[in-house]
DNA sequence: CGCATCGTTGATGAGCTTCAAGCAAGGTGG
DNA sequence: CCACCTTGCTTGAAGCTCATCAACGATGCG
């Protein structure tokens, strides 16, 4: 709980009463979804345990993964703008979520100056996330889509604590893929490849970054 | 200066203060920057005139435009995250923009409820934007984004009160073609096929919108 | 008015998608 | 407990979309 997300840079006190304001937890079940677009809005999410896929669906229905959560990290954030969630957020594996009840949690930032700091830089990291993966989807080939993405996962799992080197990814290649726009064929020939280069070790969804510079260098 | 991103929901008496806070004005001739990836954040800015793009580099030297700001629309939220600037901001016109220094903001949304309220709404807003975005450069064809970019940019005038079925885009075909990802060359093919379609009427910068629905449907 | 920048259009081919088939893994019920 | 079925993964072959290279025309700024 200390490795979450919100608590960063907060005083024991501070701490404390964010604490009595995360009043409750939830378990999802794998496939099942936290908050479905359309959704009223009403709480952000940290994600305790397991992970979490973010999906976002066009009209003509059309849907795209739109974001990746790990445990540690912050989930809900599409529904400020609207009090609507914009995507839909799916467990890809039996997870558990904190849940944050947003009225609760904006009374605190106004309390606390450190809180409201926390908030902005929060919600500041989403939004360069995404333009990151913006020039992840506009600029680079699949190739390279695919060496982004597990160095990605990679850094993130260091950051919680977690091996970089070896990790179980979650996502189906159809995740991937959408969520790199590309097909789920093109992911794993992708994948492939990677291996017979010596750069990565799969075994259906555990991987192994064996040349961690070679993949940068792709 | 009412139609401001910043002041909506405001009240008359808290738009007073909003306004004492917006210390000064600063004009920013067309190619220039207003800020580039990598300056200290200090501030987040409002276009008041003319229009932008915001633009990021992978290591190796790509650019991409991660966004077009029209008159009227936020700006530089983009170094909240991490005290310094992930994209840079280019004037695509002689422009103006108002500067709004975060850390007086910041405390006037602690004073003033609504004013957080309008803070978080702008991040999730943009949260929201670059989530679309996304979908459109994962799942949709090249005559779709053109489309999408077209209805987007019509919708934004509206809202500002231009017209929806007319307007100046100041982008080069190779901004348009690197914000959407693809190459000038299949923009302005794709703009032509448009044209000989019937959907718009293009004359350089200057498009018409001609048949809506038509645009809706690609 | 001249030059640089921007836009259009054509020809060619690379890179990715699509379609298809087979294999591996994991859960379920008899 | 194993056969069965579903779901996900891999690999191949063919085709299409879009990128690349190139040439020329239009535009607009100093």
């Amino acid at each position: 709980m200390r490795q979450l997300c919100m608590p960063q840079g907060l005083s024991p006190d501070e701490l404390m009463k964010l604490e009595t304001l995360i009043c409750s937890a939830r378990s999802v079940q794998r496939g099942e979804a936290l908050y479905r677009s359309g959704d009223r809005f009403d709480s952000i999410y940290a994600v305790r345990s397991g992970s979490m896929k973010t999906v976002m669906a066009h009209r003509d229905g059309r849907e795209q993964v739109t974001g990746l959560r790990l445990a540690g990290e912050a989930l809900g954030l599409d529904g400020i703008s609207d009090d609507v969630h914009a995507c839909s957020a799916l467990a890809l594996e039996d997870s558990t979520v904190c849940i944050v009840p947003y009225t609760a949690l904006k009374s605190l930032c106004r309390e606390i100056s450190s809180m409201q700091e926390r908030m902005h830089k929060l919600l500041g990291e989403q939004i360069v996330r995404e333009a990151a993966q913006m020039m992840v989807l506009g600029s680079l080939s699949a190739d390279e889509r695919v060496a982004a993405f597990l160095l990605d996962v990679s850094e993130r799992n260091a950051r919680r604590g977690y091996s970089s080197a070896e990790f179980n990814l979650r996502m189906t290649r159809e995740d991937m893929g959408s969520y790199l726009g590309m097909t789920l064929e093109t992911v794993s020939r992708t994948l492939s490849r990677f291996q017979k280069r010596g750069l990565i070790d799969t075994h259906g969804k555990h991987i192994r970054i064996v040349d961690l510079d070679g993949l940068r260098q792709v």
